[in-house]
DNA sequence: CGCTACGTTGATCGCACTCAAGTATAGTGG
DNA sequence: CCACTATACTTGAGTGCGATCAACGTAGCG
């Protein structure tokens, strides 16, 4: 086994205290929902988003708190996760830019059912949910993306369900990978490099299983010339054997 | 051990070829979607409407077919469910009236994620999921009607992997009921009974176990006093234990 | 250069799955 | 009304996957 290299990884070094505003109009206009409107249209609604950054690791918001804001991933990588009262976390999804997280609700009593976290050094664009509210009545056309964006999400989960009710550890392990390389892979020396940096406790809260169990499973696809990976990163060296083992049903 | 009596759950006998169409408006009406909408509106999305009857067991619609139609309980219970290769469902919710489900996008070549399948014998209201885009697009409410609804899914769905991730197998079940009694739980004289017929297996394809192993929990908590079940049916007569099982953490 | 967090590997244990056989309940037709 | 059948449910015995506990290696950072 060749001798792996520092991390291969891309960390943003971009002080995440200062978003630019160029970065901001960008980021809003690439961002799914307000996709098809105006230039004015775009400005007025600029207008009522507040940037914020986080350092890595930094909490955004706690599940159990009131829900009073809907954010947007302007850069960096932010983690949604459940904590369980015996510590033991659960880590449900890490957005990328362009993505949402927060409240949709107007609801005035909603809380968080999820922490938000940094995972990388962030920044986020935020906005009121009721205002946000406001502009979905405004600009119903932004409301149906909304609709999609949060259905497919929905489905997403469902398979999660899925494999977490009849799926092996190394399948559910397998299926990660390949869903992370689909999201954020990146061709490179060393295969599809998944773009975040990755411990085996990240991986293994995702597959709902221990570190040390996903430390043996990578070890193994690793041996079979499935996967290279090292500290805190991780790449596909054979994406069709992973599928493989993702899919074929044992019996 | 007291001897069981047969199923005290009550099951539709209406005929479920036809819905009538003093119900289909009623459902529309409290179909949370248009709640709040002019009587003349209601009117006119009522005729986009067709109404639909299904035997216990039939399918509604397989998943991975054209996702072409959105779905609403008009009586009786749908149940939503992934199979896998090898034979093995799982199921993600059962529904009813006024729930909604099937397709929310427009995108022509979207495929159902899931298969719907009658529970119970049903009716259901069926539209054309573009007539449905249009309709909320001419009414923004609905739309944020539909937002709200689909995010408190996501929500329920994210519990669920929780849950998958870091509980017992009888704390899930515990769980399970507790969430199935606050649906559609009544207090009957069997405890707070669970209204529809649920098998062992249905259960167990739910909190993601097998048969088996349900039998043996729900045998387990009968003996403890926290449940009193039978043939395809189930009632809490402890709902403080049984919290108190689905919640304490076992450090 | 040492400290800390991350990663690996080993040994052991127990929960829940599997396979298997048997019991109870509801529905069916004589 | 009762035998008969199909389906649901129960219970037992054995096994294995993955969690747990523990110790050690290793990379990166200050």
């Amino acid at each position: 086994m060749s001798k792996r290299r520092k991390t291969p990884v891309q960390v943003e070094t971009v002080d995440p205290a200062v978003c630019s505003t160029d970065l901001r109009l960008s980021i809003l206009k690439q961002a799914p929902f307000f996709s098809g409107l105006q230039e004015a249209d775009m400005a007025l609604i600029n207008k009522q988003f507040r940037e914020y950054g986080y350092q890595s690791g930094e909490p955004i918001y706690f599940s159990g708190e009131t829900a009073a804001h809907l954010y947007l991933v302007a850069s960096g990588q932010v983690k949604l996760l459940q904590h369980t009262t015996s510590g033991q976390d659960v880590l449900l999804d890490i957005l990328k830019p362009g993505d949402y997280f927060g409240s949709l609700t107007a609801v005035t009593d909603e809380l968080y059912s999820e922490t938000a976290q940094a995972h990388t050094a962030v920044c986020v664009l935020r906005i009121n949910a009721e205002g946000f509210r406001a502009l979905l009545q405004q600009y119903p056309a932004a409301a149906l993306k909304v609709i999609d964006i949060t259905a497919r999400r929905l489905m997403e989960t469902q398979e999660t369900v899925r494999r977490l009710s009849v799926d092996s550890v190394d399948r559910r392990i397998a299926a990660l990978l390949l869903k992370l390389a689909y999201k954020v892979g990146e061709i490179t020396g060393e295969g599809i490099l998944i773009q975040m940096p990755l411990s085996r406790d990240d991986l293994a809260q995702m597959a709902g299983t221990t570190t040390e169990t996903t430390s043996r499973v990578i070890s193994q696809f690793q041996k079979e010339g499935l996967v290279r990976s090292g500290r805190q990163w991780i790449a596909i060296a054979d994406i069709t054997g992973l599928e493989k083992v993702a899919n074929t049903d044992a019996t």
